[in-house]
DNA sequence: CCCGGCTCTTCGCAAATGACAAGAAATAAA
DNA sequence: TTTATTTCTTGTCATTTGCGAAGAGCCGGG
């Protein structure tokens, strides 16, 4: 078990460096998720910032009516959090659930803030971070408006091809804004091509 | 002209105390957009960190047929920037266009960092901004997922009513990811009740 | 190994929405 | 004011998508 990968994680935005990075890494402690494990419930507080190193998870919420909703999808490399519970220590609507074994590494929000204050570089690798996941939302909201459920299946497939060797159907589904019913018959489609 | 609202805007937040929020605010400088006039123009660099006090700016980005689509509503007492072009120094993918005459106050990407570097309150207030949009955006994403566009233009209308006094009906339909066809449809059913 | 449950596909039908076009209403320009 | 332009509404029709249900395929627990 090694920092290895989280400390060339945290130089890959180029805002923080070698020296630096390892001092961050060694804050972090390892963590292990078991398929089907939660790294976070709905109706608690976010209180991991975990770098998944290896792995899969979704996050999802259940909207009025009860259903499952797919928010997102994190593989390898990325740091899954939820901003709102984490920065404002309110209850997290979403759920983060495993898809398979995962393992990586996290910080509490009080090690997070220890960091924040005591180095300047952690600081603006934390907003590029946020940044990051407002332009990615901002591009996903635009394609839900601006492209067909066809159009944002094909670019999912292209651009994150691993979603579909670890993601349910059903679930790419709702995260497409669409049913697992139109999402086949979309399949159907798009495979006569 | 004063900074009185914009003292109390950097208050509400409670993350920034009076002494350090009157410290803040001197920086800032007065800005007036008159109407259609534009905040940022897609292909510049977001310099600007706005604050917007009066007014009402609306920004859109095209598609690939050319569409003109909303991406936000921004009234009175909010920060008005495009995050990813302001702290990435990238190309602005989005417009800011004022629906009507606006006044407020902003500091550039030097003048931010500066602020940062020397108050810690004002990084905390920072990030608090950008944990707010994300999670409006994330809300705006899951009710593309979760609702009709008639509970979509219910939401807005009780909500943020205020849009529908400066924003006119098709830049309000591409914001709810219809047609102008479709929302006026909506409108008819919805005033029969 | 077999059973039960979950996932995915398929079907028929209903509802929602988009595309196109025409006309009315509002707004801006001359 | 008059004219031109833009915005909004309305109509028809085609397409997409959702809903409910049924069946096939897959997987895990006993």
């Amino acid at each position: 078990m090694s920092h290895q990968k989280l400390i060339q994680f945290l130089q890959s935005t180029n805002l923080v460096s070698l020296k630096t990075a390892e001092e961050i890494a060694n804050v972090f402690t390892a963590k292990e998720i078991n398929r089907n494990g939660f790294l976070l419930k709905e109706g608690r507080v976010c209180n991991e910032y975990f770098f998944l190193e290896k792995g899969f998870i979704r996050s999802f919420a259940y909207d009025t009516d009860g259903n499952d909703v797919t928010t997102n999808f994190y593989s390898g490399n990325q740091v899954v959090f939820e901003s709102s519970s984490f920065f404002n220590r309110t209850l997290s609507k979403e759920n983060f659930q495993a898809t398979v074994d995962c393992s990586g590494w996290y910080i509490t929000y009080e090690q997070l803030n220890n960091l924040f204050h005591s180095l300047y570089e952690f600081r603006d690798f934390g907003r590029s971070i946020l940044v990051k996941l407002l332009a990615s939302l901002k591009t996903r909201t635009l394609s839900m408006i601006t492209e067909t459920a066809e159009q944002r299946y094909e670019a999912l497939l292209k651009t994150n091809p691993e979603i579909f060797r670890y993601a349910a159907l059903k679930h790419i589904a709702s995260y497409l804004g669409i049913t697992d019913t139109s999402l086949s018959r979309i399949r159907k489609e798009y495979s006569k091509k």
